[in-house]
DNA sequence: CTTAGGATCGCCT
DNA sequence: GGCGATCCTAAGC
């Protein structure tokens, strides 16, 4: 049988679809991703809206290209790069359901609950020890490890979180019923 | 359960 | 100089 596999030339919000489910580690460490945003250069909200910078070069560079940036001067945030260089498109991964190597992470992060290990993007990149380093680096190889969903997933959309513009754009998508995305999604239907 | 404030600093204007 | 693609804790209802 044909094995699954990410498109990283789509565009961003179908790869941040096709993402939910997929099994996610970096190190042999993480679980399945239940929560993702997508961010393309024509969107206000995005880091690349402005065009290519220093920061938000792997943004613009080959698809399926890990971007890690920092947030507000001390959490780590990881995305993937999709469509081809110089969109500035990427997908943020914003929760994971714990499932490998659950007291690293719990060592990490300093909390026991699995719930809270993964739960938002800071939380993620603290527990699956995402850094800087990273940046740049191809997602289908070592030290991440990456497996789509092998079936149909049941996803939910929403509007993305902590943005200040377009954000009436659903572009935030999470695995439906899940209780280790980072907040609830709002009514919304499942596809 | 919801809201408010602080931590903390790199990046861009 | 201002502002975040965040998180944690404490306090209010």
């Amino acid at each position: 049988m044909a094995l699954a596999l990410i498109d990283w030339a789509a565009p961003a919000d179908r790869v941040a679809r096709d993402l939910i489910g997929a099994l996610l580690l970096v190190d042999g460490v993480g679980g399945r991703i239940v929560e993702t945003e997508a961010y393309d250069m024509q969107d206000p909200a995005s880091h690349s809206f402005s065009g290519p910078t220093a920061r938000n070069a792997t943004m613009f560079g080959p698809p399926g290209r890990v971007y890690v940036y920092r947030s507000y001067g001390m959490h780590w945030c990881m995305n993937v790069a999709c469509r081809e260089a110089g969109h500035g498109a990427g997908v943020l991964i914003r929760a994971v359901e714990p499932t490998v190597g659950l007291d690293v992470m719990r060592a990490r992060r300093g909390v026991q609950a699995p719930r809270l290990l993964c739960a938002g993007p800071g939380r993620l990149c603290q527990a699956l020890a995402v850094t800087r380093e990273h940046d740049g680096l191809p997602v289908q190889a070592a030290p991440f490890s990456l497996q789509p969903a092998d079936g149909p997933v049941a996803v939910v959309t929403g509007p993305r979180i902590g943005i200040s513009k377009a954000t009436d754009v659903p572009w935030r998508f999470g695995l439906a019923g899940s209780g280790f995305v980072s907040r609830p999604f709002p009514a919304s239907r499942s596809t």
